[in-house]
DNA sequence: TTACTTGCAAACGTTTTGCACGATT
DNA sequence: AATCGTGCAAAACGTTTGCAAGTAA
């Protein structure tokens, strides 16, 4: 299922003209499979693990194409705006875990009307919203409870 | 109006002990007025046209100051990470026109259901969460129709 | 065989730090 | 008088670019 996800993401460059090698690939699996944000440092070190000759530019290179494909979001944080996540068609807002990075996403449907109403008021002509919620996940609540914190 | 609120930090800095300068002053006066999101060397263009003597570390203290009493809040923008605009209190979330800067505050009260929804569906505890609305304000709509696109 | 991709090194823009001088309290 | 803030220069950081060599199509 996992692996499905990384295939898919190869067919999908291939389908815009990439050619395939295996730094890419490592690539894209590495960050298809996280559940977790990724910074483009994060992206390389697990790289490595799997290919030693790999570079960070090609990281670099790899998320730039993914990101314009649409396959990734980049994602802000108070600590920083580095990292990116797998951009779940259809769920476009995600909710972060400040400790452990790990992304649950979720509707925002309900979103329409206040945008609708916030567009009426200032005369604006909105064409896109961020929202997104920082939080703890269930692990990570139970380990800093446990930690003492 | 715009003077009591640039007076109004520079009180608010003192209060936290900070001391007073010709710089200082510029700075808080030139990002406490503005109805943009400025960047740190926009903010320090707009200084140096009042104080010729400002140096760019000094518009970064000064801004880490402001934002650390919650007087401004960083923006985060697709294009870039690096703007900042006055924290209106009790109205957290803005609408950026993505032509000019131009910031509106508006009300996010609306997103108390959702976010409670959201922590019972996934299991996390909730800290935080952003809300930006990007588009064109009116003055920028007029403009960029006029030109012809 | 052609042209795209890689990895390295260097360049780049932004932000931070070290330090001597000057200014505020 | 003591300490904090300033401005400059240099360092640090993340990211991008130039290029020769390697590789996919």
């Amino acid at each position: 299922m996992v692996e499905k996800i990384a295939s898919e993401w190869i067919a999908a460059l291939q389908a815009r003209g990439y050619r395939m090698s295996a730094s890419l690939q490592v690539v894209v699996e590495v960050v298809a499979t996280s559940p977790r944000v990724l910074s483009p440092i994060q992206a390389f070190d697990l790289a490595r693990k799997k290919n030693t000759k790999i570079g960070l530019v090609t990281v670099y290179r790899t998320l730039e194409k993914l990101e314009e494909i649409g396959l990734i979001q980049r994602v802000h944080q108070p600590s920083g705006c580095q990292g990116f996540i797998a951009a779940n068609a259809g769920h476009q807002h995600i909710l972060i875990c400040e400790n452990c990075g790990l992304v649950e996403y979720f509707s925002g449907d309900r979103l329409d009307n206040l945008m609708h109403d916030v567009a009426r008021e200032s005369g604006y002509r909105i064409s896109g919203h961020w929202l997104q919620l920082f939080g703890l996940c269930t692990q990570c609540q139970y380990e800093i409870q446990s930690s003492g914190h």
